[in-house]
DNA sequence: CATCACATATACCGATCTGTATCTTTTTAA
DNA sequence: TTAAAAAGATACAGATCGGTATATGTGATG
């Protein structure tokens, strides 16, 4: 085995393992008998454990993307449609049996300091999923599509979430059909989808903007 | 200071300490440490650190629904507004200097093992949050009170995740904004509102129903 | 063949982990 | 006041943590 299939196999090892333990309940110990190499190799590649971490999340942040543009172009050709082919995407991820919620959620969970390297990583990669699902909502010409882009991420988030606790992979069709009324509503109004509704909608349900007590009564 | 009185300043520190650095990553000697008591005194209060770690999640959810139901209910009278009003209580729990994500979202990803303590009483919570949320939308006399329900829930556990990584409190209103629409589309159809949309809907967006290759095209 | 970078095994470091044992002191309640 | 219960400090057990040191292979390239 090559020294770059190496290194690859390890961040695999190491990814099956933080994913199902935890990242700091998986030791390298662990890291290292699982994958059948010396602790002296493990910290040739990497420096600490941390980088290591690190490079998981690059690497499942690659794999993640490039699984959910393969999956969505495969599902969709229109781009309004692989939109909610994400949703789709996120059912079978749901369902496999390697699913443990969000590893950078989970990531974020145990590295909670917002200047260490593990959390820059997660808040990275859903940097660039709002950007993914704006690309779309741009390719299909819908109205404010960074708007757009985080709300249907709002619901992605949601549904990876509810996934995890309940165990239930369903939601994510539960988040694509409102995904699919967002979309409708962005194709439709060229004005005041700005907020997503004019102001009577607005009031027709009580929201008059800020946060104070009392405000809706 | 009461037997009691020390148990419940055991779990305070210890609530402190686990959602500021993670569940492992809070040694029971910090926490003694922190709560000004001996090991012993721990140990006979808690069998194991795991038992801390569920009594300190009870205890979250309990002041958590609590506080949530006390916010609501003086931010708004009418049930539809205070199923609006559970935004506004989000936004300002992100705005809290302790907040780091979701306390019982963490824990699932740290105790992954569905039938671990732990990941069944994250699950509970989560199970009481839309258990709320539809006994609001009950009040509120919506259609498909339990359909929107989980609706509302995806909205809240996807503002609480993005919150968390970006550490924006503004994107509960951004949540808020789609719950309007969708706390007003469950006011208005009576009929059509099981699946939220027509069928006409639906296809002007694309969706068909099941999950498979090429459905789009 | 010689070399040299890399892999190996093994032992070890100091620190920390959860949990217990021992013994003394304080608090509580009859 | 006295007995019982709880909290205290301290030490320790046994394991594991992340990380290093050392000394021995091993395999590819020159």
């Amino acid at each position: 085995m090559k020294r770059a299939q190496k290194r690859e196999h390890l961040i695999d090892v190491a990814t099956a393992l933080f994913n199902r333990l935890g990242y700091r309940a998986a030791g390298v110990d662990r890291v290292i008998a699982e994958a059948g190499i010396a602790k002296t190799t493990l910290y040739r590649h990497f420096r600490s454990k941390e980088d290591l971490i690190v490079a998981v999340l690059q690497r499942i942040d690659q794999q993640y993307r490039d699984d959910m543009r393969e999956a969505v172009d495969s599902l969709a050709r229109e781009p309004k449609q692989k939109l909610l082919a994400t949703f789709d995407f996120l059912e079978a991820w749901f369902k496999h049996k390697s699913f443990y919620g969000c590893p950078f959620m989970s990531a974020a969970g145990e590295y909670g300091e917002r200047q260490s390297a593990v959390f820059q990583e997660a808040a990275l990669h859903k940097r660039l999923m709002v950007a993914y699902v704006e690309e779309l909502a741009r390719a299909a010409e819908l109205n404010h599509p960074r708007q757009l882009a985080e709300q249907i991420n709002l619901l992605h988030e949601g549904a990876i979430a509810v996934a995890h606790v309940t165990g239930k992979a369903d939601v994510a069709r539960k988040a694509k059909t409102v995904a699919a009324r967002l979309i409708e509503n962005a194709s439709i109004d060229s004005d005041a989808s700005g907020e997503s509704m004019t102001r009577a909608d607005l009031r027709s349900v009580g929201m008059r903007g800020a946060v104070s007590k009392r405000q809706y009564e």
